[in-house]
DNA sequence: CTGAAAGCGCTTACAG
DNA sequence: CTGAAAGCGCTTACAG
């Protein structure tokens, strides 16, 4: 999805008003071409001259206009996005952040859809951009996390940011929420029902999610001063389909857990259906909780609780600052994350514990 | 003008031979002034000329450069979109055609999102875009629906593409699947499965698949010598909230329907989720079809059967012909309908009726 | 480190 | 109906 203010696009255009390089220049006490210079760190300048023009460029509120770089020949900066041809929710929300920057910047986008995931596609993929030209890369999570041997051995030759990657990966920029604490604070909403038994659907490895979001159902558990029993976290996949296999897991057994925090929607989802075919009621029999908050949490029954991540401000950071990271010139600053709060999401999928199965 | 003019020759930067407006200027034996003219429709030119002209661009395979034009300050063509802000799968096919006709013909985009979709909110989101500046509007079907009074009486000040707009409008343009027929197809294959007492939930008036997937599921059971049971159609908004209150109107009946086909995805799925909890199973005690075959198809189980529409190459159409329509100065052609074709995708949430129940 | 000048490919007054 | 010229706002050789 694209701006949730509605404009995908510029005010129409005003001539005679606009601030241009010239107006910057004559402010700044400079040529035109150093104000250039300075903005596209196209050629060395003497330090105060590029304090100077800054500040112009900030006062003037100057920007620059778009097809007159173009048209004068500017190399224009190429960011590549890898982007699943699946996960509806989550790329669209994604697709319009990075539209929304590239749009804002002056840049270009390059997409590269991904049928499977495996890590010699995502690879092909990513160095396939990279050759058709992309200067930095933005990489969803999952894309981030298959590749990160790679970025951590520095592979890939262009600036690399990931975003919703789950966790830290040195080497790469990123921008992300807190999925330790997101899941931590999921799974104390679920213990503070009444919960004692929560089982969890634990992400595969390559997902890089697999180990916070479980570090944080683990800590939740551990501060609640609840065992974790191994036995109700089952690893799978993060398809509507792996789940519905996943759920049997936890639902083929006597002991069921009276709550299931799920690693993503799609298995949530995947879960209160296989729950349904047995014959449970959720939320009455079984609580069940997701994470993306994605569109299928409002288009099932019961509604269900999950943990959202504002996915299209995290895209829309992640390209602003693989922009600014294609168009440095010269030494690159140091590697670091953007923390981006997450929200707690809870509907009808989760209730009260019922009284009869609370353990004293 | 040849390049002895000095000047010209020695020029400092020859980039690559793109071909220019120039080359057709003298390949044409015009200037570069009447080939913008004639492409433009800006002034008027000799038709002799005007085919020189023509027929140049075409044999150069000429595509004059956007930048160059955006910075000449030509006026750019602009193109309004509104968009729902919850059909997401929906909306973001819509999207993807129009930013691909957009970029591809140099237009900017411009989308409203509108929360609810009443009559007036819409019909403000199309003035409110017009006099932002749009040259030209494409209208998802359902906006057209709801603006088809004022579409019919011109009360739009610019061309009008509508987009899978389920029906004719007359006074507007049209890019559409043959809905009528597509519901004819999925019904006549519900009844190929054995199905004599097929539901359909139909849309609400406002929408005009209302109309014409009604017809289509009416035709399909009068050809096979059923007779339409009135009590076997519901009318019912398309969300899943409501599709969960229509589907009691079908369950909550002795003589419950054995297949049911819903006018979308999210109504069909809210189906199947009070069939589940009902205990009925799907497809054994129920089939299940719905329309759109958005991603939520494959995200429930079982899966859902689902008639598809290619709603990324219908925006894509639309878009394009809104352009060009926004771009003809002087008289504008006939309005006329684009019928893309549709394709029927059977899963398992529809099977052949069990043995007992086919009425001899 | 800095600047004057040419030119990117188009369109728009202005003249015929 | 048609054209010569200026100029949109930048960047890029080239020259200090």
């Amino acid at each position: 999805m694209l701006s949730e203010t509605g404009d995908l696009a510029k005010s129409p255009r005003r001539k005679s008003q606009a601030i241009t390089i010239e107006t910057v220049a004559r402010v700044a006490g400079v040529s035109a071409m150093t104000v250039s210079n300075v903005l596209n760190n196209s050629k060395p300048v003497r330090e105060a001259t590029r304090e100077a023009v800054m500040r112009a460029v900030r006062d003037l509120n100057y920007t620059p206009n778009l097809a007159a770089k173009a048209l004068a020949g500017a190399d224009t900066t190429r960011i590549g996005l890898l982007l699943s041809r699946d996960d509806f929710s989550f790329i669209s929300s994604v697709l319009g952040g990075a539209v929304e920057a590239t749009s804002a910047l002056g840049a270009q986008l390059m997409t590269r859809r991904l049928g499977h995931q495996s890590h010699d596609e995502v690879l092909a993929a990513a160095q396939d951009v990279v050759v058709a030209g992309a200067n930095a890369l933005v990489l969803p999570g999952l894309y981030a996390g298959i590749l990160q041997e790679e970025l951590r051995n520095g592979l890939i030759d262009v600036p690399v940011v990931a975003a919703s990657v789950g966790d830290e990966i040195e080497g790469i920029w990123s921008i992300r929420i807190d999925d330790e604490a997101a899941a931590y604070d999921m799974t104390t909403s679920l213990i503070a029902l009444g919960h004692r038994r929560v089982g969890f659907l634990r992400a595969e490895e390559k997902h890089l999610v697999h180990k916070t979001r479980f570090a944080g159902y683990a800590r939740a558990l551990a501060e609640a001063g609840l065992a974790l029993d191994p036995s109700l976290v089952v690893t799978s996949p993060l398809s509507f389909d792996s789940g519905i296999a996943a759920a049997d897991a936890f639902l083929d057994r006597t002991d069921r857990p009276t709550a299931i925090f799920a690693s993503n929607d799609d298995t949530a989802s995947a879960i209160v259906a296989m729950a349904h075919k047995r014959g449970l009621r959720v939320p009455d029999d079984l609580s069940v909780a997701g994470f993306d908050d994605s569109p299928l949490a409002l288009r099932m029954w019961p509604r269900l609780s999950s943990v959202r991540q504002p996915v299209t401000e995290i895209a829309r950071k992640a390209t602003e600052l693989a922009i600014s990271l294609a168009r440095l010139s010269g030494e690159t600053p140091a590697h670091r994350t953007d923390i981006i709060d997450h929200t707690i999401v809870m509907r009808e999928s989760t209730a009260p514990l019922a009284e009869g199965l609370v353990c004293a």
